[in-house]
DNA sequence: CTGCATCCTGTAGTAACTACAGGATCAAGT
DNA sequence: ACTTGATCCTGTAGTTACTACAGGATGCAG
């Protein structure tokens, strides 16, 4: 039974300060019990659901998709086959995106390539941004 | 010799007119004349340029690269090396984002794989979840 | 000259945090 | 008991790249 300030549980999950408190003003985390003085108490679970949370997050599932996972019954009794649609879910728009930045990859390889790097008024990336269709890419955003 | 409104530029290029009046806050494109009433003016370059833009946008290149490759002197008269440079660099993050989500989806595949998507407490993907070491994705971010 | 589409500015909202400011509380040392 | 320094509290505002109003002015066709 472990007993730990919002810094301690910080520093021990690498999750800043300022967001525990977020995530509990989105109700992502249960709220804590406090102090006589109003200093917030986390315990075990605490420490566990956040630690879940940061490496969820890490391996790209939105907190929305956390949220999901979360509220099958948290880490300790979710059931496995509403989680494992999230997952794929979420792994089908990795996929997504994957094929997306593929395409890109070659567009911008190949045009690289093509590029004399001479200081020319004619350039190929140049051309290639004013004249490409600008098509599908929906996930490219950042 | 065109003429817009910012309505007529917004639907021709499909860029919203808040989003071009944005871009032209952050000086992003030119501040166009005005009418007597205070109403934008639109010319071709203005149409050349904010195309431009979008295309580059939706190619992931961030606002800042495409005003680093506008302040080269603009789509017409850019040097090619410097616009390569940008574009190489836009290359690499997009590989190293492959990169990243391979890993991903390998992992999200794999597990996903390996669960049984049965009722029992035993979940492979929380498993991953909980205990992934959760090491170097850092360009997950979305 | 009326009506309606379009335009203007300015502010505030979005996601998912992060970063203060100004003040209270805790724990350790004396 | 008292002081001190670290840590904590709330609340607000900043970030990026836009998007969405509100309330009012302008442009143009009939």
């Amino acid at each position: 039974m472990g007993s730990f300030t919002i810094g301690q549980l910080s520093r021990s999950t690498g999750v800043k300060i300022e967001t525990i408190r977020y995530f509990e003003k989105i109700e992502l985390i249960a709220v804590p019990p406090r102090t006589e003085g109003g200093h917030r108490v986390y315990g075990d679970d605490h420490l566990r659901a956040l630690g879940f949370i940061r490496r969820a997050r890490q391996l790209g599932f939105t907190p929305d998709e956390v949220r999901g996972i979360l509220a099958l019954g948290g880490p300790t009794n979710a059931c496995c086959d509403e989680v494992r649609d999230i997952a794929s879910q979420h792994l089908d728009t990795v996929r997504n995106k994957m094929a997306d930045l593929a395409r890109l990859e070659n567009l911008l390889a190949s045009t690289i390539d093509r590029c004399s790097g001479d200081h020319v008024p004619q350039c190929a990336i140049i051309d290639m941004i004013e004249h490409e269709p600008a098509g599908k890419p929906n996930a490219l955003q950042r």
